[in-house]
DNA sequence: TCAAGAAGGCATTGAATGATTACTTGAGAC
DNA sequence: GTCTCAAGTAATCATTCAATGCCTTCTTGA
């Protein structure tokens, strides 16, 4: 079931059913993505009606935008908690570590990835590319930080795309044992593989 | 204007006209993906009436399959290409390179790589997700004849996701100069920056 | 030449969808 | 208590879209 919609008829603060509608927004347009998903399918995951919805955004892309940017504020949040937790070596294989670390714990919660894929990938609307570039832009610096080199912040993201992109195709639930893709999955996800596999 | 959309009123083998609709649908489903992208686009783009698009393909989603797994397959190829021309060598640095190359070279149309990404993060159409798997899979295998170890094709895939999505996102035609993303975009492409600024 | 099969368009349709408007109801202030 | 404003819904509308059925026209083979 989903994680507390509404409970009981009660009214609620326009600040609150904001940001619990947010939060539903996540779950449905993780799965959909902007286009394949309806105002009505997100409504419905926040107990609300559909009208209420687009009324608080104003309109659907607003509402997507808000959705996306949360969703990449918090994985740029994971990575600044792991840098402001103590001194970042940027020779140490450890600390490289506990980053990489706290990407794949966001990893268990597929929504926030979903949602960052299907950001990234609709170019074709001018206003999500732009906000896509924007947020990219604000992972690499956070990223950055760390001290590595440029190829080093980059081979970083690449392999988050990998993960992502794995995640997106349900690899992890999907092992056969003869498969080229379960080679990959295991090669590229390692320990945490078995966290991954029942779906959210 | 598309490139060579209809020319004339001339009737032409079904086959052929499959074949143009298939073209055509790439250049269609590129933008918007799956869910984005109607039935009746992809027959403007072809010169043809919509209802003909659907009774070709039988389905929207038959449709979307075919050029979803037609774009990887022409990526396979590619990489295929590489690696039948002559003896690879796994150290070598400059086999490396000509499997790179082959990539980007793919990249001036973007086409194909859109509609790549549209599949993998559609994972929430169970038919979708299964052909990304497949597909992902068989490009995985196709790299494994490389000879590199596992964890060195997981890298180079890694590495072309991150291209993938730089491409969706249009980073390369928004370059601004103090933007944290143009350092990720200058140091992810290198040289071939400049022959992806002009969008297709 | 003409019949038959295939290529392809046209009109239509029923469902879905984003958005608007007008209405209803709950809760706090006085 | 009741007034008032904000929370929330029901009804509705104009579009869009995938899919179906029927009709037309080109081509080919005998």
């Amino acid at each position: 079931m989903s994680t507390m919609t509404a409970e009981k008829v009660t009214r609620m603060s326009a600040e609150d059913r904001r940001a619990l509608v947010l939060q539903a927004g996540t779950r449905a347009f993780a799965h959909g993505g902007y286009h394949g998903t309806s105002t009505d399918a997100v409504a419905k995951e926040a107990g609300v009606s559909q009208p209420y919805v687009v009324r608080i955004f104003g309109t659907k892309l607003d509402l997507f935008l808000e959705v996306f940017e949360a969703s990449v504020g918090r994985i740029k949040a994971a990575f600044e908690a792991v840098l402001d937790e103590r001194p970042f070596d940027p020779e140490s294989e450890d600390d490289k570590a506990r980053m990489g670390l706290a990407y794949t714990e966001l990893l268990r919660d597929h929504d926030f990835l979903q949602v960052m894929m299907h950001g990234f990938s609709n170019g074709d609307v001018p206003e999500i590319a732009a906000a896509a570039r924007r947020c990219m832009g604000g992972v690499f610096a956070t990223i950055q930080r760390t001290g590595w080199d440029d190829e080093k912040v980059r081979d970083f993201v690449a392999y988050g795309m990998l993960l992502n992109v794995m995640i997106s195709m349900r690899a992890p639930e999907h092992l056969v044992p003869g498969d080229p893709l379960t080679v990959l999955a295991t090669c590229a996800f390692g320990d945490e593989l078995g966290l991954l596999q029942s779906p959210a």
